[in-house]
Formats: C-alpha cells, sequence, structure tokens
DNA sequence: TCTAAAATACCGACCGGTCGGTCAAATTTA
DNA sequence: TAAATTTGACCGACCGGTCGGTATTTTAGA
C-alpha cells in the first residue's frame, strides 16, 4: 500500500478515535471540531477532507462504534456452553461486561439516544440502534425458546417482553452504573438477572 | 395576593412549562431562549428577570419536573394494598404509567442525564437524580423485605439488588419505549416484572 | 536514475451566521 | 407621577465550515 494511503487509513482512525473521546466527554453540541482535530494531531481542515460535517462525523462516530460494539458481543456468544439458563447468564453477563469494560465512553450513548429521538436525525439514528437492539434481543429470545423446548423454562413465559425486558434493563443498569461509581453494577446486574431466570424456570425443573 | 404577584406566579409557571416543552424537543444546545419566551408569551429579557442564565433555567425546569414526577408517585403509593408482591407489581405498573403518560416530555430525561455525566455541571445534576432513584428504590426494598419476613419471597433475595435493577430497567424501558413507539412497552413491562417477582417467590408460597 | 510537473493531502487564518445576554426605553401598576 | 416591570434591538463571543496556499508524494519523460 502507497504512504498516502497508510497515512490516510492511520488519520481516518486517529479523527474517529478523538471524535469519539471527545464527543464522549463534552456531549454533541459542546464538542469543538478544532480539539477533536488537535487531539487527533491534525489540522482542522483536514477533518473536513475525511468528513462532510460536523453531523457526519458524529454519525461515522456512532457506526463505526455501534458496529465495534455488536462485533464484540457476538464473539463472546458463540463460546457458551450449558443448559439455556446458563447460556442466558453468560450472555447477559459477557455482554454486560463487554460494555462495562469501556463505561468512559458509555456517555457517547446518551448523545446517541438524544439522536435517536430529536429531528431531524432521528429515523437515521433510531434504525441503527433498534436493529442492534433487535439483534441481541433475537439471542435471548432464541435461548428462551430453547429453554422452552427443553423444559428448564415454563411454556407460558413470552419470550419477546422478557427479551426485551432484559436489553432495556441492560441499557438502564450501564447508565446507573455510569451516574453512580460507587455502585457495583456488576455484582447487582448479576443477581437482578439470575432472580429474573428463576422467574422462567419450569416448576419441575 | 396582589396583581403583580399573581403575574409573576403566572409567567414563572409558564416560563417552567415552555422550557420544558423546547428542551424536550430540541435538547438543550438547540433550545433557544427565544423560542422560550415566545412560547410563554412573555419577552427574552423577561426570562433573565426569573432565571440568571440559560443554564440556571435548565436546571430550575430539571428540579421542578423531578419534584412534580417524585410527588406524583409518591401519591400512588399510599393506595396500594395486597400482599408484598402484588404491592410490588402494582407499584411498578403504576409509576411506569404515571411516566409513561408523559412519554412526549421523556426526552428531556436523556438532557439530564448528559447534564449528570458531563463536568462542569456533574455533581448538581447526578446529587439530585440519585436522590430521585434512591427515594424509588428504598420503596421497592422495602416491600421486599416484608415479603421475605412474610416469607412470600425466598430469604436469600438480594433486596438492593433487586431495587437497583428494577430502577434501571424502568428507566431502560421508558427509553426503549420511547424510541421505538410501535414497540408495546407497557405490555412487555408488565409481563417482565411480573417474571422477576416470580423469580423471588418461595418455592412454597 | 534523476528531475520536473502533476496530483494529492494538509493546514489554519479567516468569514459569516448564530444566539446568550444586556440595557435603555416603553409600558404597566399603584 | 413614581416605581416596578417588561421588552426587543443590539452587541460581541463563539465556532462550523471554507479556501488559497504550502508540503509531500507520485508519475512520467528523458
Amino acid at each position: 500500500m502507497s504512504i498516502r494511503k497508510e497515512n490516510k487509513k492511520k488519520k481516518e482512525t486517529a479523527i474517529l478515535e478523538s471524535a469519539l473521546t471527545v464527543f464522549a466527554k463534552k456531549g454533541y453540541a459542546a464538542a469543538k471540531i478544532s480539539q477533536i482535530a488537535n487531539m487527533a494531531g491534525v489540522g482542522k481542515g483536514t477533518i473536513y477532507e475525511y468528513h462532510q460535517s460536523k453531523e457526519e462525523l458524529f454519525f461515522s462516530v456512532f457506526e463505526w462504534y455501534v458496529d465495534s460494539m455488536a462485533g464484540r458481543s457476538m464473539v463472546e456468544v458463540s463460546r457458551l456452553g450449558g443448559d439455556p439458563s446458563d447460556r442466558l447468564l453468560a450472555f447477559m453477563e459477557s455482554v454486560f461486561n463487554s460494555a462495562y469494560t469501556q463505561i468512559d465512553s458509555f456517555s457517547v450513548f446518551i448523545e446517541f439516544w438524544a439522536a435517536a429521538g430529536n429531528p431531524p436525525t432521528r429515523d437515521r439514528y433510531r434504525s441503527t440502534l433498534l436493529e442492534m437492539y433487535g439483534t441481541f434481543s433475537n439471542i435471548i429470545i432464541r435461548l428462551i425458546d430453547e429453554g422452552k423446548q427443553t423444559g428448564v423454562f415454563r411454556g407460558d413465559v413470552d419470550a419477546d417482553s422478557v427479551a426485551a425486558g432484559l436489553v432495556s434493563a441492560m441499557d438502564g443498569m450501564m447508565l446507573h452504573g455510569w451516574m453512580d461509581r460507587e455502585f457495583d453494577v456488576c455484582i447487582a446486574s448479576k443477581k437482578f438477572f439470575t432472580v429474573l431466570v428463576e422467574g422462567m424456570r419450569s416448576p419441575k425443573g
């Protein structure tokens, strides 16, 4: 690869990383392009060689971050063993821990949510976010269905609702853990999820 | 009360209401003072008779909104009957519905969270938010403890963790319901909470 | 291989629009 | 009419985005 292409790749990454950091630290509105450029070690104009506008830069960061997060979690799923209830717990814990190791950049999610809620950015962001949540949700649904077939879980459990609840609860717990660092959200979430799984278990099993 | 005092009260409220609406609709940064003033039917300068700055106005809206929300929910609690598991479910449902009827202004919460996370506003907002969450949490903890004493719930349930999880889950579900209006979050949350309560129940009962 | 010209990448001073906040004048109340 | 209150035109700090100029790499001709 030519020197130019290599440099471009490096700068591309440096810009995205810096942008993530600054957006996370300051929020979209207060983040200054000049600061992102500074942190990335490039001139302000260079940012605009790679991204049409601040909004486009933010959207790129969003896609990049969501992709990397989804990728990381999917890798974890494939190595799970045990019965459906164990795997469900293991999956929740793994996703949670994977997200929690990056708690400092969690605050961009708040910006993502804000973008997903306010026009005119709404549609663009919301669909990508819902897609990501759908991916997680489907994994959980499959595990619950499997548990129902195996007889580990009761047949009257509504997998869709529980999955939606779990995904939502995950976000909520991350959020609270991020706001209140003294609260050990890892322990609490594990116990919480355990109780929930217990609530799905067949009386027999 | 003199005409002046009455007018001041009215304007005070009008300003807060308009500010809430505009902040919810546009987000803090994109919300314009002139628009808030316009909607409240006062001149821009008048806003500054009541609030020192945009940031102070936002903080007032925050306190006002959190107070009113806490107040509304506390009223509901007092009229609950039945055994602890019923009351816990009823409490969750009541808080949830109370919040959900105002789903349109829910988006200010995202701004509150953002303010609670980013310096220099962090401390100020976070403590108030955590206090509110603590209030809800304590009610849940008391209900669970009562259930444990009555024998309805298992003794090994960690009330603190479950309460924290429930409060977080509530936020998460509101958030998801707000992003995805097609998803019937009321139904889902009810089923989800039911499963969770089931998970705390004694094998005996 | 050397060199010159073309192509590409980079930069930051500058521009222009925006909006929070001010204040002198106008309006309302007592 | 004096005091209190309201107002919106105005100010200027701020920052996203532009653009002309410079630096660096690539290409091509000899």
